[in-house]
Parts: C-alpha cells; structure tokens; sequence
DNA sequence: GCCCAGGCACTCA
DNA sequence: TGAGTGCCTGGG
C-alpha cells in the first residue's frame, strides 16, 4: 500500500475499505481507547499508536517507515483487496450485500496469537466494555509500562512468562471471575508446549482448532475467534450470540444450533466465512437484529 | 433487587 | 449426544 511519511507521521490515503471506527468497534479486538470521532489509540505489537482518520486521509503516529512496514502494514492488512472480497460477497444474496454496504471499512485484523487467545478467553459471558476493562487491568498488573499518552498510562499485554507467574487469586483480582483458572491453563499449556500457537498457521484449520479446544475455557466460539482474529484462519466462523441471531434471521427462520449454522457457513460462504462473519456480527449488533 | 451479557464446563439422561 | 444449569461481575 502507497503510504508517505512526514516526520513522526505515516499518512494513508482514505479508502472505502478502511474505516478505523467499524475496524476496532467491529468487536475483534479490545485495547484501544477512543479520543474522538475516527480518532483513536491503540496497544498492539508492545506499541501505542495513534490512528486519525479524515476524509481525506489516515495518519498513523508516533511511527516510522520502517515500522509501518514491518508491523502495522501486516496489523491492518493492507496487503488484501478488501474490494474484491466485498464484490464476492454482495454478490451472495441482498442480505449480505446489505450487511457489506452497511460497514464497508472493517478489515480482519493480524493480531497476536496470545494475546487474542487469553483476550477472548476474558470474553465469555462478558459485554465488550467489561472485557477491555479486564483487559486493561491485566495488563496493568502483569505488562510493562510503555508511555503516556494523552494522559493515560498505556501497557503492553504480557508476555506467556509474565502472565504465567499470575496466581489465580491476582487474575480475580484483575476482575476475571471464574476465568481465572482458565486463564491459568492458557499459560500453562501454552509455556509447556502442549498447545503451540505458532504451529497453528500452518495447520488445517479443523485440526488447528482441536489443539486450541485442548484448552480449559477454550470452546469452539473462542477457538474460532482466536483462528481468526490471530492465527489467520479465515475459514473460521465463531458463532456467537449476535451471528446466531442474524443466520437465523436472514438464512433460518428458526432456531438453529451453532453445529447446523457453521456447516452452512462453511457450504455456502467458503473459504471467506469468517470475513462474511464479521460483516454480519456488525450489522446484526448495530441494527440489533433478531432480538 | 433482578436479569442478562459476544460461552463453557459439568452433570445427568 | 443433547439439554439444563451455574458461574464472576457490572450495568440497565
């Protein structure tokens, strides 16, 4: 993607397929702080960036041309015709047309294994302000002060060692509720090797998803987030209450086990499911469809 | 005060 | 194999 750079700042130019506010308020990630309308702040990769989006353009700062190409470009996806998945899609059915012309800007951020594992482990039964609360203070607790910024004091999400030295009382304390041993089997599996994130990219899918299951907490919903908002499995397609109430709504017309809406996720949306998934996650939550 | 939220584990048929 | 229930916690 053509960027230029001046001084601190790497400038994009705007694009129908990047739109900061559906990208991070879309519900695939949590450590990111609004300052104002399309004016953001966000913790990924151990570093804080600011995104500033106008008609005209998007400012990444404080960064460089040699980060951007090596972190954010990859972070944001920038590399993949999001136009061409779009024209695929929309050509479907007029729901998912709908459900693609409603947020056209989402992208399926690159984000890092572990901390999408444990993040979406923090998820269950939690609504989005309390799961980045919890977030926050986990990574308050157990990460490493990067700077402040705008007046908030901003941490990187900590690392498999740091995290592993949590007992289970500090993770309660951090509000994780009964997550906390979950939690606690996340680090351990992960440090001993039983469960090895970075394999999990160049597995199939289905087996993939098996060594993520191997993990107390881990359920098929947050394995499939954490294949595809981390590992890269677009295939993926967690069904979550809101997907579960838009495929039921639009495809159904009855109550469907998640089992029965991913087998036809799979059938008719292919190998750009989780895409399609999060099109239809957003749409269904900001329209509150099927509720 | 009660109910529920971007699920999962556990129990019991 | 599938349905039913409890779970930390905070907000409506």
């Amino acid at each position: 993607m053509k960027y230029k750079q001046i001084e601190d700042k790497i400038i994009l130019k705007a694009e129908d397929s990047f739109e900061i506010e559906q990208i991070l308020e879309c519900g695939q990630c949590f450590r990111f702080h609004k300052l104002a309308q399309n004016d953001y702040v966000i913790v990924a990769k151990g570093k804080v960036l600011r995104i500033l989006q106008t008609k005209e353009e998007i400012i990444l700062y404080p960064t460089s041309a040699e980060e951007f190409e090596n972190l954010w470009s990859s972070y944001f996806d920038l590399d993949k015709d999001y136009d061409i998945i779009k024209r695929h899609l929309a050509e479907k059915d007029i729901h998912l047309a709908r459900a693609v012309q409603f947020a056209p800007g989402i992208r399926i951020l690159r984000q890092e294994p572990w901390e999408c594992l444990i993040s979406f482990i923090i998820s269950q039964n939690k609504q989005i302000p309390h799961i980045k609360q919890v977030v926050e203070n986990i990574s308050r607790m157990f990460g490493k002060y990067i700077c402040t910024f705008e007046g908030y004091d901003y941490y990187t999400f900590p690392t498999i060692e740091q995290l592993a030295m949590a007992n289970e009382q500090e993770l309660r304390n951090c509000k994780a509720g009964f997550r906390a041993p979950y939690i606690m089997d996340a680090c351990q599996k992960v440090k001993n090797k039983e469960v090895e994130l970075e394999k999990l990219a160049n597995m199939p899918y289905e087996e993939a998803k098996k060594e993520l299951l191997k993990i107390k907490g881990v359920g098929p919903k947050i394995a499939d987030c954490v294949l595809l908002f981390g590992i890269g499995h677009e295939e993926a397609f967690p069904v979550d209450v809101w997907v579960k109430r838009v495929m039921e709504y639009f495809y159904f017309n009855r109550d469907t086990s998640p089992n029965e809406i991913q087998a036809f996720a799979k059938e008719y949306f292919g190998n750009l499911a989780g895409i399609a998934q999060q099109y239809l996650f957003y749409y269904a939550r900001q329209l509150r469809l099927g509720k």
